[in-house]
Parts: structure tokens; C-alpha cells; sequence
DNA sequence: CAGCCGCCCTGACAGATGTCATGGCACCGA
DNA sequence: TCGGTGCCATGACATCTGTCAGGGCGGCTG
């Protein structure tokens, strides 16, 4: 064993959860949290100031979000382990988040007491994954959509119309409607806002 | 003063969220956390059993919603205060859950020491509003949406077409077609989905 | 009571949306 | 080299959506 006390960082935007989590775990004897953020541009800087062992993510940032944040840590600290903390057990999400090389993915749903084991595991090289969601992630397997229509289709998020979406993407009018049109299809859906909430139901956008 | 020691009860549907916050308001010496649920439907039974003095309860919760909640917990239990502790700073949330009888009103970007003191605060009657989120809501005012425009909007938000719209709340295409362009005129948008972003962002729904 | 106002309901019509057939282009294996 | 495959792009056409004008009903006020 190299130092007993396993060192901490916290990234969450929600203040008052980043500080309620920082209690929870400094109650734990081997537990120390050492820096604390709020976005996610602010991660990398903080771990490399302050080398945690563990670094603890959530998915829904301002700034960089945590799956970019993971990789950034993975490749420039390796030294320290990602463990993703999200309130949204997407698919995508978990998927990506060990693609960009996290060691543990926990939603928020789990009880507080197993967060302090699911961050020593972490610590010494094991993989934590919440099982539910591992097989929703299989279930739901990777984005069936081409790189255009999850583009066209996040356009289309907050409600715009076709002609403002096919200007904003220097597109004809055809075919932003066609690749909505796959979109749909693929997503199994019947119109344009039911398939972007799948779509962000799965993570895939 | 009655009893020194301040009893809490917490309601979170994230039991993550929920254990960490247990943590952080127990470091305090004056305040006790006595009961923890994880729905709306818990709440007042637990508050009959335990009677704190404050509830901290969450307004996005399976179940009735923080804010039914609080109307009850008033109704039924008046020596119990609510503190109402939410992600997110809808404008309508504050003044539906002020109406209900709410004493307070927290956002969970509030730095973590701020919470203890409001909680306090509401104890001895005090109101606790983020001013922020005050003006706000004054800004967005009540909602314009008449109670059928809202029925509808709420039943477009999945993405629904109109005839299923419709045969759901057994009316006609046209006046459902007629209620959802009311509620995209007053909701300043040019699209149903639109319409119910911003109507969801004020607290509308 | 008459007039007015707000809400609800409905059908008709122009414009936006989703589907389909078609073609160009790059990449890959035979 | 050539056929096959997948992605991107586009226009035409049927369908759905949003707007508008209109009528019925209940409550409020002068």
C-alpha cells in the first residue's frame, strides 16, 4: 500500500450536491477529498495541480461535459482514476464514458452507503459499473445514427424548423427533411420531437 | 426555545443525493436528520410518524411532486415547515410552491454551507427565497396557458401527433390544433416543440 | 337584462413536414 | 477494374400542422 488515505476530487455543477457528496465521503476514514469544481474545464487543471487519486465526474457540465473531461484526465494524469457520478443513466452514456477510459460509472440513484466502496474499488484497478445499466446499454447498442443525422437531429432540439435548420447547416430544405426522415425511421418513432427525445433517452445525441 | 435540536426529514428521489445531504446537515451539532424517503408518496406518512421540525423535500420525485407534497404536509401536520430543495430554478416552481404554503426555497447551486443556514432560518419562520430566482419569477409571471391550452401542451410533449393527441383527450384535430397555436402564440414560439421547452422552462406545465 | 369578455369547440385553408425515388461520391473487397 | 455498400444530397408528393374566422356557453358588470 503506498498512502493510506486514498485522495479525492468532486465535479459536479450543482453546488449543494458537490458539497453534500464531499461530506458524505470525508465521514470515511481512508477517504479524503482533496479539490472540489464545478465545471468541467476546470477539471484537468485541477487534477493536475492537485494529483488526486480518484476523480469523481458527473455527465452534465457547463463547459466541457464529463465524457470529455474523462479522456482528457485519462491521457494527460494517468495517474488518476475516473469514476463518473451521473444522474442520468443513459446508455450512450456509460458506453462512451468507458470508451474515453472511466474506471467506474455510478448513477445517483444508487444508496450513498456503497459510493465509498465503489470509489475504493476504483482505486484499486477494478471496474465499477452499475449492472442495470450495463445491460440497458447492451439492449440499446451504440448510435444507429450516421454523424449528419445526430447532427440534423440535435439541431432540431429545441424546436426549430426545417428552414432554420437546413440555413444553420448550409443545407437544402430536402435534406434536413430526409435525414429527420431516417432519424425517425432508425429511432422507430413517428415524428421529429418524439425521436430526439429517444435519441436523448439513449444517449445518442 | 422548545427543543435545541432542530428534526429534519429529507425526500429525494436520488438516494445518492439524498444519503449526501443527510451527511452534510448532520455534521451540524443543532440539526438531526430523522427520516429519509424517496417519493412524494412517503412524505406525509413519514412526517405523521416523525414529526420534524423541517422537511426538506425535492420537487422533481416519482409520485405526487414535491409540491403537492407540501400542500398536504401544511394541511396535515402545520407544526412541520417545508423547505422546498430543487435542481431546477423554474420560475413557477417558486411561486406554485409558495402558494402551497412552501417557507422556503433552495436551488441546488447554492453553495453547500448556505443550506444549514436556511434551514435554520425556516425554522424559526423566516421565509428563504433565492433572489435570483425571485425576480425571476416575477419576470415570467403566471402562466397565460388556460387550464385546456396546458392539458394539451402537457399531452404534446412526447412528441405525439395530433390525432393521437386527440383521441386521448377526446377532442376534436381542429381544437386540439387550435389550443396547441394558442399556446405557441402566448409562449412567444413558432413550433409545438417550441412551445413546450419554454412553457417547461417557466414551470408551466 | 343586455352587453361584454374569456374560454372552449370546430371546420377550412395555406404552409410546413415526412416519405420516397433518384443520383453522386468515397471506400472496400473480389 | 468493377460491382457493392454506405453516407450524403436533392426535388416531388401526400400528409400533417398552424392559423383564422366563426359559433356556443357561462360569468361579470353597468
Amino acid at each position: 500500500m503506498s498512502d493510506p488515505v486514498i485522495r479525492l476530487l468532486l465535479a459536479d455543477d450543482q453546488a449543494l450536491v458537490r458539497g453534500a457528496l464531499a461530506a458524505l465521503l470525508n465521514l470515511e476514514r481512508d477517504l479524503e477529498v482533496v479539490a472540489e469544481v464545478g465545471s468541467g474545464d476546470e477539471v484537468l487543471p485541477a487534477v493536475l495541480e492537485h494529483r488526486p487519486d480518484v476523480a469523481l465526474l458527473d455527465v452534465e457540465m457547463p463547459g466541457m461535459d464529463g465524457i470529455a473531461a474523462t479522456a482528457l484526465v485519462r491521457a494527460k494524469a494517468p495517474g488518476t482514476r475516473v469514476l463518473i457520478v451521473t444522474t442520468f443513466g443513459r446508455p450512450g452514456f456509460l458506453r462512451r464514458a468507458l470508451q474515453a477510459g472511466a474506471h467506474g460509472f455510478v448513477v445517483k440513484d444508487t444508496p450513498a452507503a456503497e459510493l465509498a466502496d465503489a470509489v475504493r474499488k476504483v482505486h484499486r484497478g477494478l471496474r465499477v459499473v452499475d449492472p442495470q445499466l450495463a445491460t440497458d446499454s447492451l439492449v440499446a447498442g451504440e448510435s444507429p445514427l450516421t454523424p449528419r443525422e445526430t447532427e440534423v437531429l440535435r439541431a432540431a432540439r429545441d424546436g426549430s424548423t426545417v428552414a432554420a435548420i437546413s440555413k444553420r447547416l448550409f443545407l437544402s430544405e430536402g435534406t434536413v427533411r430526409n435525414h429527420l426522415s431516417a432519424a425517425i425511421g432508425k429511432t422507430g418513432a413517428t415524428t421529429r420531437a418524439e425521436a430526439v427525445l429517444t435519441a436523448e433517452g439513449n444517449g445518442w445525441l
